[in-house]
DNA sequence: TATTGTTATACTCTATAACTATA
DNA sequence: TATAGTTATAGAGTATAACAATA
């Protein structure tokens, strides 16, 4: 099926000018499917939302005021934040020799389990993904990283 | 560009199993991107994240208990939610006759003009989305809206 | 009896400002 | 003087349980 049919089939307008809009609001719908995903896996491994982002952020060490930059929140809540996560045995602070004003949190083994456990939910692509075709399948993983890598930041 | 010569150039596996998981960490990234682009804007019209996702949530009036389900959260969280909105005068609460149980939350016009600020910001799309051609992006949007369609849910 | 919305409680998140240690 | 992290504070979110009104 072409991209025009398809277009025509689901009441798409097919003007010039609309198709990017379009493009987007597709991706906001899947953003707000993959978000209560994301906030059922977080309750499942009685995590709060936030706690469970920050461990998603934790694939390699970071310094406390790194993680409050990817989480867009001030420093002074990600104290708290490690505080709780490292009473529950999940992440712990190192220090930096090079800076002794920074640390870095590092996932402890059991930190890591349950972010493998997360990953196991909001990692695996939906059921909808996976009926497309091998080819569609790239077509999409190809137009995808190319406007993420033009736009990082936004 | 071919996909397959776009996926060797950055680098991906070409192998059948895993395209569906690289499209999906790829739709992971932009979710990822999107979300702080959210918390930023949100910040801005001095809404707490739970406010700004409650208020795109009410383009038609919804009933308490369906703001909560679409929030993924529990009701008594929607009453408190929904008293601090009210109080800013974004939105109304309203009887439903039919069962008077049930109060529908509506934007007021204060709470639509909010609400379309706030798509300004989150609704434009990335600019790395404009700069793929009318028919790469027409053939994204139609993609994407076949995994969204099919798998509404998660 | 079941459901909708509210209240009460306890804990967590979040922004802001002031503070300490380090650079 | 500037930066990384902490502390203190106040307002908001969140889950749970108990409750009133309605179905």
């Amino acid at each position: 099926m072409s991209a025009m049919e398809t277009a025509t089939k689901i009441g798409h307008r097919v003007t010039e000018e609309s198709s990017a809009d379009e493009a987007w609001a597709e991706l906001r719908t899947l953003l707000g499917h993959q978000r209560r995903r994301f906030l059922i896996a977080a309750s499942k491994l009685d995590l709060h939302p936030a706690q469970a982002g920050a461990l998603l952020q934790l694939a390699s060490p970071r310094p406390m005021n790194e993680l409050a930059a990817v989480l867009a929140c001030d420093n002074s809540n990600v104290t708290g934040l490690v505080d709780r996560l490292e009473a529950r045995g999940l992440v712990a602070r190192r220090p930096n020799p090079a800076d002794r004003r920074v640390k870095r949190v590092v996932l402890t083994a059991a930190g890591a389990r349950t972010r493998e456990q997360l990953l196991e939910i909001v990692g695996r692509p939906p059921s909808g993904l996976e009926r497309l075709s091998r080819a569609e399948q790239r077509q999409l993983r190809d137009l995808l990283h190319r406007v993420a890598a033009i736009d990082p930041g936004a």
